[in-house]
DNA sequence: TTTATAAAAGAATGAATATTCATTTATATT
DNA sequence: AATATAAATGAATATTCATTCTTTTATAAA
């Protein structure tokens, strides 16, 4: 029997996601994917169930390999700082690579989709970053605060500066490049907020 | 002659924030809005001229409400740490309450929209930020540090947690309020990040 | 080589889409 | 009260939409 060809599945995910990154949800439609990837629209659904589960399926994957990509060398029983810095290495480093799925997966964080999302998310990497966050509280090497704003103060700013990095300019419209030396900067003020 | 209805193109503009919160850009069709709206389809084009300037429009509407909220008693010759309390203060209470409209304008942030908005954003707001930071440094109360590092650092904290709280739940899915105890808590950390 | 099987294609379907048109309606001005 | 004017309507338009149907094609197993 004939098997599925991964490259063209590959290609319509490539496509799906390069269309919703430019166009947004409303500027995805399958005749246009289709074209766009070379292949039939029927062969869309091949792969795909429907439109809704080409959306949300893409959206796990990225949100899967990124949770993968931060825990790479990563253990919970880290120090602190030391830990914190190689989950912002990790992370930068994967939407730096990956500059269109970093533009995607965060329009779909800020989506109605990512309710769907969410509960089809693996647990693991919630209590990974849960017994981090605790070990390190427990040792003083953390201020005690909840995990919500330990995310917050931790998280929210790398993404806000790589966003800016990977749309090539900042919220004002002015161009931004982010480089080494910014990111530790910024890296130094969190741990300075974080550390007791 | 007779004039335009505002209480009917307050409706339009309600139910289309709702619809898009709800479900998504592309949940938002002119017939279904027409018809949640109680109006004809072609009143929507009286008010607007097509599905994209709705879109626009109603998100510059809220851009520029947010931020002239975010300036009340504020002033760019203010202390730091009482600038960037009255920021927080001013910020939150909008969002708190105006929910429908923070997760309207937040799923516009992270969408293609968000370009076309950017350039038709009024400049008042970035100048007076701008020389709020830029005095800041010069009274060294806050740490030399690039414009997007600032933003990043100051605020994506508290966009996150206010999200958090508009949503109900943090993005493990855990339930979430944010209290006031909980608000002044993380902006002491970001205060303690930001000052010399 | 043949056969069985599922992938892939392209055309077709009906539903939903954004927008407009001809008509009616409300009201400010005269 | 009459008139002029633009708001508002509902039906209509052509287009695009997601999805499926039938047919063809590639290939793993026999």
């Amino acid at each position: 029997m004939r098997l599925k060809d991964d490259n063209k599945k590959e290609r319509i995910r490539n496509k799906a996601i390069e269309m919703i990154v430019h166009h947004g949800f409303d500027g995805l439609s399958m005749q246009k994917l289709a074209k766009a990837a070379g292949v039939s629209p029927a062969t869309i659904y091949i792969h795909y169930k429907d439109r809704d589960d080409l959306i949300v399926t893409i959206s796990l994957e990225i949100a899967n390999r990124l949770f993968e990509s931060s825990l790479l060398n990563f253990s919970p029983d880290m120090n602190f700082e030391e830990g914190m810095r190689l989950q912002w290495k990790n992370r930068a480093n994967f939407f730096i690579a990956h500059p269109m799925d970093m533009l995607f997966i965060e329009q779909v964080r800020y989506s109605p989709v990512y309710e769907k999302v969410r509960e089809m998310l693996g647990q693991n990497f919630k209590e990974i970053m849960g017994r981090f966050v605790n070990k390190a509280i427990a040792n003083s090497q953390l201020v005690p605060l909840p995990f919500e704003v330990y995310w917050s103060v931790a998280f929210a700013p790398l993404y806000q500066l790589i966003k800016f990095h990977t749309q090539g300019k900042s919220y004002t419209g002015k161009n931004f490049t982010l480089d080494e030396a910014m990111m530790e900067q910024t890296l130094q003020l969190v741990l300075k907020a974080l550390k007791p």
